[in-house]
DNA sequence: GCTCCGTTTTGGATCGATCCAAAAAGTGTC
DNA sequence: GACACTTTTTGGATCGATCCAAAACGGAGC
């Protein structure tokens, strides 16, 4: 039953109607040990018979606790960031705290508003996926404000200044070039993004390295350009077309590779028999493309449970050891990776 | 400059510095007209001078608006809801609000849980993709609250409520009929998913009106399932084998709808020829499948972008009359439903 | 100099919770 | 029944803004 007085139920109404004080109505909101299991019926009672509703704002004016955190990614509409804020969703509901979220379209500026409006509603913690060209500085100066961030997927500087979510690429990568060596690839390029940020740098670290391992450091061949799925098709038409076209492709993200894959049926050739496509993400599309397309799974909705796990942590203890959560990425071997298709297994 | 004293710097402080009242430095925080240029500047510097965060918990204490609002989607995983999200923020953020994300995984438990936390945080305003099986009485009681809300895509109840935002599916599916009609069909299958709700009964409307008025009532064939990509391959692959197939299918969603054109090309038909496919949505993904995916283009960014400049209208004027935004639904006509595909050319 | 009137500025009360130190109630012992 | 001790409960101060009615200011007109 709800009371229909136009007048807001607050913490005095309820202790008048249980004939206890404002405080130990209080400790009952808070779930407090403190209160006695009698006084607490009585007060849970009050509070549903009158309808009252808690009022977070004044709470947290004392507290400075909001039970709230700010998320940033650069594009909610990319299904990566979907998933990853699924993942972060999750655990948050089951932690009883709420994301406000921003898209900052790597756009400095709108990271910079969006950082100062969670400053003034006080949130938890942040996780933040740094816009491109974020400096070293704008993460320090969260720390000053004594706001726990999180970086998720990418971070800024050469390594993580704080604590730190992500996938590991540079393996995932080293584990394709592996992999393609072994089906007897050796003009092997890797279709890079044009930003430089530290999840870009991680892949081309596996790259090189994996290159060098394989005595083919002379072959080695970056492509950098734009990242969709049309570039993606473009970019491979081009490079197929050129003088010494490569025999395998490890490209930046799913959609680069799935453009990739329309670039070969375009030209008549076979993904896997012609040309090898590996991509990176391991989206839903991928095992259903035609054909099933080999990538290095990173995991977004884990990587966000991860992150919203971290921050949870962060909150209890401020103070604590900054931790590097770096994801394992296994490359999921598939049809467009494979010159025998014909054995149409799937390892993971 | 920013003060490195540990204790907050409050309107009290700032008023000290620039020789003013708190009262004045509320209202040039408040953007007030009533301020003198001269004082408003004094006050913005000692603001920035003394490294001044307005507290906006504070502020909603008294004044009952905090500049947020409520989103609820199904799945944020859903590249669709990405979207429709990424729609909302770019709105949000030219009016400066920011909005706290939810999915319910369709779950009325999760829902409500992220409705009454809403509630306690006082957002200025919902957008909402109610839940399946979302009663009336939930609305109701959201207005009750006295919290504006605005349905966006589905809306409980035969027509809506309150104010709403949706695509005109209705219509979307006639113009499909029609179209795949005219190219001879008459074995016109809607593939639609299980749950009974109000986009759902759109479509079916479409369907059944658009078959009466081609005199093919007898041939109507209604096949409900499972919304995902695989589903919809499994789902066209019984169908194609069935007694009575088919010769081209409305699909709910454009991820049934490529999970029919692998179907077609598992059973080595060719869609478009052998087969007609339109799915719903017109997703990026749709234009780039092979052959090239008809659908009907329902624009979740413009219809995220409409629904948050309803809720800020709404914020303004709470009693204003309750609108219905029901934005068109093309039909984007591609190889995947056209008979003579060699006429690759795209009407919209 | 004084009144009138529009523009600026102000102090005190207020929003609704939490914090804290101290009071009250309850338990067990001798 | 007094004592020490633990468990519960309490009132007043407090967080940092906004609201509002009233005061101060400043220029015009006489």
């Amino acid at each position: 039953m709800v009371s229909t007085s136009r007048t807001r139920v607050t913490l005095k109404d309820i202790a008048a109607h249980a004939g206890v004080s404002r405080s130990t109505v209080s400790l009952v909101m808070q779930e407090s040990e403190l209160v006695a299991g009698a006084t607490r019926k009585r007060v849970q009672e009050a509070a549903a018979a009158l309808g009252y509703v808690y009022n977070r704002g004044a709470a947290t004016l004392r507290s400075s606790r909001t039970a709230t955190v700010g998320v940033v990614v650069h594009d909610i509409a990319n299904p990566f960031f979907g998933a990853l804020m699924a993942g972060i969703d999750e655990t948050l509901q089951a932690a009883d705290y709420i994301p406000f979220l921003a898209s900052s379209g790597d756009s400095l500026d709108r990271q910079a508003r969006f950082l100062a409006r969670m400053r003034e509603h006080r949130v938890d913690a942040l996780l933040l996926c740094p816009a491109e060209e974020t400096p070293a500085s704008s993460i320090e100066a969260i720390a000053d404000w004594g706001m726990p961030c999180i970086e998720v997927m990418r971070h800024v500087g050469q390594s993580p200044l704080g604590d730190y979510v992500g996938a590991d690429l540079r393996t995932g990568v080293i584990n394709a070039v592996r992999h393609l060596v072994t089906q007897g690839h050796r003009r092997i390029t890797l279709l890079a993004g044009i930003a430089d940020h530290s999840a870009d740098r991680e892949r081309l670290a596996g790259y090189r390295y994996a290159m060098h391992e394989a005595g083919l450091d002379g072959l080695s061949s970056v492509d950098r350009g734009p990242l969709t799925r049309c570039a993606g098709r473009e970019r491979t038409l081009a490079l197929l077309r050129g003088a010494t076209a490569p025999t395998a492709l490890i490209c930046h993200n799913d959609l680069v590779a799935l453009g990739a894959l329309l670039a070969l049926s375009h030209l008549g050739l076979r993904a896997g028999q012609d040309c090898a496509v590996v991509g990176v993400d391991d989206i839903e599309e991928a095992a259903l493309a035609e054909p099933a397309l080999s990538s290095i799974a990173t995991h977004p909705r884990a990587i966000g449970r991860n992150a919203a796990e971290l921050a949870m942590k962060r909150i209890g203890h401020p103070e604590g050891e900054r931790q590097r959560i770096v994801l394992e990425a296994p490359l999921v071997i598939r049809a467009s990776s494979r010159i025998s298709s014909a054995v149409a297994q799937e390892s993971t």
